[in-house]
DNA sequence: GTCTATAGGAAGATAGAC
DNA sequence: GTCTATCTTCCTATAGAC
């Protein structure tokens, strides 16, 4: 699914890559095939010479932005060398890069892809879940060593790359705060709410 | 804006529940009139004798949920008595519990109302930060008086609330986290992010 | 691969009877 | 306040010429 994507024409792939800042930036079902086709200077017509549907256009988009996300930790993911802490901060770190790398893209891995029809929303729903997957497996090493504190994996996952994930939604690259000030703002927060003691909060 | 809802007609408010479930399963832009219609047993032409447009329907919705939201934080922000570390988990944890007693009202908060038009839109943008600044507000008291590590306000605070927000995507109350313990993990680890040591994090 | 033309349907919204 | 009927506009998608 992201292992079989294949290199389009050049004409395709600029469809795509206008295609994704538009569902990105109205919403999938907001972007009619006429605005896309607009911004391509071409008529909506022509953009079935390309893709059979607006679906296989979502989908191609969506299958690229997964295989980003997953390049990005692998490698990380399965060094066996790096401590459960080390690793799970370098994994948060490419996240957060591949976020501020690709804000479109991240929007349609984050929201879009659930316009996508069945079965590839399906499809798309556990490569998400495996990905996630790999973020607790971490942080159950981690707390099995004792660095991090007991937590509820699963769901201390999804709140760490939830406070990520946002970031796609209102970062500009003109604003005040540089990706490395992100990075070492988020990175602390995150990593310190793993660490820290367990307290009553009241 | 969130000061003068007037109350509706009971079947006003019914039609304001069925699209509030709508709107936040389908989304706004995919949910259509004939939709929402058939949900309440109706034709779709009925549903211009009680509101003028889809738009008016999205805005009552929505400043109804601002005002939950609000109407959540307000008494513990405005409480002089409490510390800055106190008056924040509690304000947290109200948040967090309007979340998951209103998650559709939440997807309208969080995401839906991005389709409200001008000069709505920007308003409803406005009301949004005003939120955030009661909260980054307290976190500053509480970095200048050392209970809390020095943190970018604005960008930290976005980064908490985002944790939370996601909630109202995933969670179901048939689950196996309670509302309790989904409370408690947050809190610890949006609270412990902002206590911790500054580190280098490599 | 792009065009014009158009099919076929669904969208938001209105008119007027009851 | 709900209905039927309809307007107008927009949508995704196709057919066929160039």
């Amino acid at each position: 699914m992201i292992n079989d994507i294949q290199p389009l024409s050049d004409r395709k792939e600029e469809i795509l890559l206008a295609a994704r800042k538009r569902f990105s930036e109205k919403g999938y079902a907001s972007a009619s095939m006429r605005d896309l086709a607009k911004d391509l200077d071409i008529k909506a017509a022509s953009l079935y010479s390309n893709f059979e549907s607006k679906d296989d256009i979502l989908w191609e988009i969506a299958r690229r932005c997964a295989r980003d996300f997953f390049v990005g930790i692998e490698p990380i993911f399965s060094d066996t060398s790096l401590s459960p802490e080390t690793k799970l901060t370098h994994m948060l770190e490419a996240h957060i890069e591949v976020v501020l790398a690709n804000q479109d893209a991240s929007t349609i891995f984050f929201d879009e892809w659930k316009h996508l029809k069945e079965p590839r929303n399906e499809q798309y729903g556990n490569l998400q879940k495996q990905y996630a997957k790999r973020f607790q497996e971490v942080i159950r090493q981690g707390t099995e060593k004792g660095v991090f504190r007991a937590v509820e994996g699963r769901f201390v996952t999804t709140s760490l790359l939830s406070a990520i994930n946002w970031i796609a939604r209102w970062y500009r690259p003109t604003g005040r705060l540089t990706i490395e000030q992100i990075k070492e703002e988020l990175l602390n927060l995150l990593m310190n709410g793993l660490r820290g003691e367990r307290s009553k909060n009241n």
